[in-house]
DNA sequence: CTGAATTAATCAGGGCACTGAGTATTTCAG
DNA sequence: CTGAAATACTCAGTGCCCTGATTAATTCAG
């Protein structure tokens, strides 16, 4: 006995709830392209000429994840990358023009994708619903580096 | 240009928040046990001897997962697995003793994790978190299987 | 200018999540 | 009773996600 209601923690309905998008997506938008691999391709749509680190801030993912993700990007023939000449740690990336192709075609099938997905909730419901969630996460978010000893602001 | 934003798309903010709860489970609940085995934990003590195929049900795991999930409780020695005699196609699975008292302990820590996790909410708000996200996961799983032509209920 | 941080990227390793194919066991039609 | 279908599980393969350690390049203090 004393087992718990899975389906009041937050948890547990954040998975359920990503499982459920990876399920339409697959079906509605691509079985090639994933969902972080268009974030990421988006991003660089939006800010070409990024490099990895900054590309998966945007995008919200660790070093490591997106070093994987632009991989297969790459392999794809999505995106270029080239090392910065005026820094050699860097690699630019840029979407190659396949790559805008492709995020021009997905981006259309989100829009309907998205609008599946969400048609159980009113348009009122919508907008709280992106409230909840991103007030939920920011907030977890921010307890990563609770508040820098050293120079706090400037 | 013709970038998307992705502050407003369902998938992208379902990501961000399981990061936000993968992040403040590891640093409140464990380091060891993840959230969906103590998913899977928790459906042995609600009821032992369930088969493997039941649990994933219970906790949204598919089939190659939940066995990942239980071979690794397995190892750590918090559940057991015999052959049922009656079938032998199935694992009957039960907590041990460890597997018990393991559970209790986190039970308790993810209790105070999920009031963190909730705490940029209202009561109210928290209500409405919950029932938006299980309305749209539900209706997409609904989706899966369009309508069964045989025996639609009953 | 040189050695010590700092920074961008990579690598190794563990875990979750899905699909498609394969194996063993049970069930069920004939 | 026997062969086909269904079922529980396993295996191989791909991709996301994280941490800690390592490597290469840049920056910065002395």
């Amino acid at each position: 006995m004393a087992a718990v209601d899975l389906t009041t923690h937050p948890g547990h309905l954040a998975r359920r709830l990503q499982q459920a998008h990876y399920l339409l997506w697959n079906t509605m938008v691509s079985e090639e392209i994933t969902s972080p691999q268009f974030a990421v391709l988006n991003a660089l749509v939006a800010e070409p000429g990024l490099d990895q680190r900054t590309v998966g801030e945007r995008v919200g993912l660790d070093r490591s994840t997106i070093a994987e993700v632009i991989s297969r990007l790459g392999r794809r023939g999505l995106l270029d990358k080239v090392r910065d000449p005026q820094d050699g740690r860097r690699s630019l990336l840029r979407p190659t023009d396949d790559g805008l192709r492709t995020h021009r075609k997905l981006a259309v099938r989100t829009a309907r994708m998205n609008q599946v997905f969400l048609a159980p909730l009113s348009a009122a419901e919508q907008a709280q619903f992106f409230d909840l969630i991103r007030r939920v996460s920011d907030a977890a978010e921010g307890l990563r580096n609770p508040a820098e000893p050293l120079v706090p602001q400037g």
